[in-house]
DNA sequence: ATTCGATCTGACCGAAGGTCACAATACAAC
DNA sequence: GTTGTATTGTGACCTTCGGTCAGATCGAAT
């Protein structure tokens, strides 16, 4: 994890990953197969370490669905800097590796749902502060979606369309577009009002 | 853009390409520097190949923002069988290469918006469709998001099942998709009725 | 026809993913 | 402890492919 967090996949060399481990380069391919089925095991562990939407602080959680959507858009930048290895390796995995193994990497979100997305996409709609007219899967999806692509965001320059880089140093700006795009979402998978 | 599509980044072989094109190995080099370039430039041309939004016939523009929107989603599918290797390459920039080209990818998307999102946008608010309480910046990259996505998960389905869907193929629920991912979007960033 | 810069060429290089015959180790049976 | 077998580890070697460069070729101006 940490060596494609630093190098990304492209430039992680296999060798200098087994020499950091004390192992022979073969023996990696005899665990792992390859190096996309290396990256493959890190990415899943670097997810895995990662909290789901509902391993949000239980006082949060009982504000309900919106407060813990809040709550993690704000508090990404804050874990990011603490633990930044699977974010970068997250990162990696969604936008820089080849089609095939983000093939692999998508089949094994959707067995697994990682982040649990569907649960708290469930959680939402049982408590009625998400929309039930639509399909769960499709609002599940249309959160995945935008919620990845705005970390990703928040935290890269690489994808940032301009949201949050190209003024630096505008916290109170970072803070609007947070709130901006929390009401974007309530808008368009919340419950209506009456 | 033919190459680069029927074999993803990593399977193209620059000398191939070369071949193809009756030319050395040594002059793509000499023109596009690396490989990154040359996908970088085949790139652009694909995507500037590519409608922008208000390119629908003035008769659909003529109905508004959400006309457009809706007869886009429709016509993806067919636009894609119809000339798929523009969206091939499309899919390979944003999710196939790796990072560092990914971020000059961005960086020429943000500046050049090819699609006219911003564009787009602002003729949404001019004519009271899309609602401008919020920065017209954060409602444009929602919709690139998400259109980008929706788009994707199309492209994919027929090229490369399994990359992006919780569900499997089902033709008769395309239509309800559209419908709902439109509705969804329309919630989202409509103005919101009185 | 000559000159000279721009462009093209393909043999060559080096890096890195991947292989495999052999070595080392672990473990079971006695 | 010894022997035999299976599992795991090893690193020299192979192949592929992005990238380089010295020389060849082209083309416009004189």
């Amino acid at each position: 994890m940490r060596h494609f967090a630093e190098h990304g996949y492209q430039g992680a060399r296999v060798e200098d990953v087994a020499r950091e481990l004390g192992i022979a380069k073969g023996s990696v391919f005899q665990h792992f197969g390859s190096k996309a089925g290396l990256f493959l095991a890190a990415y899943k562990r670097a997810v895995s370490s990662l909290p789901a939407w509902l391993d949000a602080p239980a006082e949060v959680v009982d504000r309900g669905f919106w407060a813990v959507l809040v709550y993690w858009l704000e508090r990404t930048e804050h874990l990011i800097r603490e633990d930044w290895i699977p974010y970068r390796v997250s990162l990696i995995g969604n936008y820089g590796t080849d089609l095939s193994l983000k093939r692999d990497i998508n089949r094994w979100l959707v067995s697994e749902d990682p982040y649990g997305t569907l649960d708290f996409v469930e959680f939402g709609v049982a408590r009625g502060e998400v929309r039930s007219d639509v399909e769960v899967e499709v609002t599940a999806s249309m959160l995945d979606w935008l919620a990845e692509r705005f970390q990703d965001a928040l935290v890269t320059e690489e994808l940032d369309p301009g949201l949050f880089h190209r003024h630096p140093h505008q916290p109170q700006r970072r803070q609007a577009r947070i709130e901006q795009f929390a009401e974007l979402l309530r808008s368009a998978i919340g419950t209506r009002p009456a």
